[in-house]
DNA sequence: TTTCTCCATGTTATAACATAACATGTTCCT
DNA sequence: AGGAACATGTTATGTTATAACATGGAGAAA
């Protein structure tokens, strides 16, 4: 596992945030990933990515569809699905199965299985670092059951929308 | 929240266990809840609960729907989909997202979010207790996201397939 | 530079999962 | 008996996801 390149660690998603510059830098970090690991970043994949990043909001892979196929795209289940697939192998998006969706990540390097914290009212999702998200599993002796992946989705209020809501 | 009926908590659904008596008890519990609350317990919702409770593993919508066809039942998808929203809103049932499947649950009172441990092996699934299996938020301030929901699915081996495994 | 291989994308069809909306039947309360 | 609430039946459709095969394009190696 390589070192993180990190721009959308944990709540920082929920605060306001230089998004400018928080998007170029997963642009750059999916530039960098593509070059050193000798893989085509396509136009279409491109695209894709850019869509998952444009607001920390997930879109499901119809939405996904309708989008390409407004910038001239071909828009059949297929292609969102497949791209989003390669993504997900490159670790640079999740799948969120509370939402049938999937969401940008800037962690490079393959297979982690974080866990999401996804704001019921403004929609946004942020991960949580492996350890802070880790179940605890002290009671069930590691005998007991051996995790190999795990889905973890909180679902709630995120500090913002607290806000609001108490105004 | 009601005091637990408990007969199929934790890590005893991947033993060996006296299953007979653990359905036995489970269908009293659904029974004695059903009575308590003034409920109907219809063949339908039996019928549904006893397939799901069979061998704690996870069933489909439409695997229940094909169950309830050869009982002679009607068998559209609202027919499954009611009964187990049904049972869910109970608490004697919880949906496993990762699978799109549903399992049995000896816990009555309504609304717990339990975590699961899915068997990729033998698809058997088990519950944490909420202790066990609450996410350690610790590093997130709790005013940064409140959690109102959690989905936590872990997918792996549980003791008797590993040993199987390694055997 | 051709040819081959690999990979990305395109296309068609269908599978799998889930719900909306309305009709009918049943229970049980008064 | 009448009516309200609830359970089930039915039709239709919406939503999410994949299988299988066709085409195209880039880069390596002869």
């Amino acid at each position: 596992m390589k070192k993180k390149l990190g721009t959308q660690n944990s709540s920082k998603i929920f605060k306001k945030h230089n998004h400018n510059a928080c998007f170029k830098n997963a642009i750059k970090a999916i530039e960098k990933h593509c070059l050193e690991n000798k893989i085509q970043l396509t136009p279409l994949r491109r695209k894709v990515f850019e869509f998952l990043l444009k607001d920390h909001r997930p879109l499901g892979a119809y939405q996904i569809l309708d989008l390409l196929r407004k910038e001239g795209f071909s828009s059949t289940p297929p292609i969102a699905y497949r791209v989003l697939d390669f993504w997900i192998a490159e670790g640079f998006v999740h799948r969120i199965k509370k939402l049938n969706a999937f969401v940008a990540c800037a962690e490079p390097g393959t297979e982690h299985s974080p866990a999401f914290m996804i704001c019921r009212k403004c929609k946004k999702v942020a991960e949580l670092d492996e350890k802070e998200s880790k179940v605890n599993l002290e009671k069930t002796s590691p005998t007991e059951f051996v995790v190999e992946e795990a889905v973890i989705e909180l679902i709630g209020l995120c500090k913002s929308c607290i806000t609001l809501e108490a105004a």
